[in-house]
DNA sequence: GCCGTAGTACGTTAGATGTCGTAGTACGAT
DNA sequence: ATCGTACTACGACATCTAACGTACTACGGC
């Protein structure tokens, strides 16, 4: 058996550029405004996305390599959290403002 | 003579995914953060950039359309102005979020 | 053990994007 | 009218990216 861990960068190490680019897509966004709003420590499935399985994990992986969200393994599912701690930290405002514009 | 307009939406179509996109590309925010910092009204020429001018051209033509500055001629310069208000009337504290993470 | 479920890996494809150079246009100055 | 400056248009190129399908792995339940 594989120890299955998932890389996530240190908060110090998100940076704007990857946060901007993953929030560009209007999937990863949706992504996103789904966890902000309840689904966190959702599996993968359970988010409601216009895209195939093997995109999707596309999807969430860039997020996580951007530090917006966090994926932990639960049996053969994945727990996916958002980072909201670590991006008010680094960038004060910007998730809110991307939230609450929909 | 032709009349030299350029192309501004407005202030109601403004998306958040086209000001994201012109918001991910680091010589895009470069330009933003010149513009906030005293080089309104300036020509295109006069930002430091680290690529050619055509290049340049480039990048400031995607920051218009999506509505993120604006460009007028004067002669044969153009005077490039950031879009404050209607950025934070479109989408509150993106713009300053992003100009504090430099 | 066997099956089903959740997700990954990989190759492929089509389209977008950043970069450049060259040639060209519009305007002001001389 | 001629020239220089500021910018654009266009084509070329390389890279990146989103999307898919298929084949695969890891885990839990039976």
């Amino acid at each position: 058996m594989v120890v299955r861990s998932l890389e996530h960068p240190e908060r110090d190490a998100i940076t704007i550029d990857g946060v901007l680019s993953a929030l560009a897509d209007p999937v990863r966004r949706s992504i996103v405004s789904q966890l902000a709003d309840g689904h966190s420590e959702q599996a993968c499935i359970a988010f409601d996305l216009p895209v195939t399985k093997s995109t999707s994990t596309h999807h969430f992986r860039v997020l996580r390599e951007a530090g917006v969200i966090t994926q932990r393994y639960r049996g053969t599912a994945i727990h996916n959290g958002l980072r909201r701690e670590d991006l008010d930290w680094r960038f004060p405002g910007l998730l809110d403002s991307v939230l609450m514009a929909g």
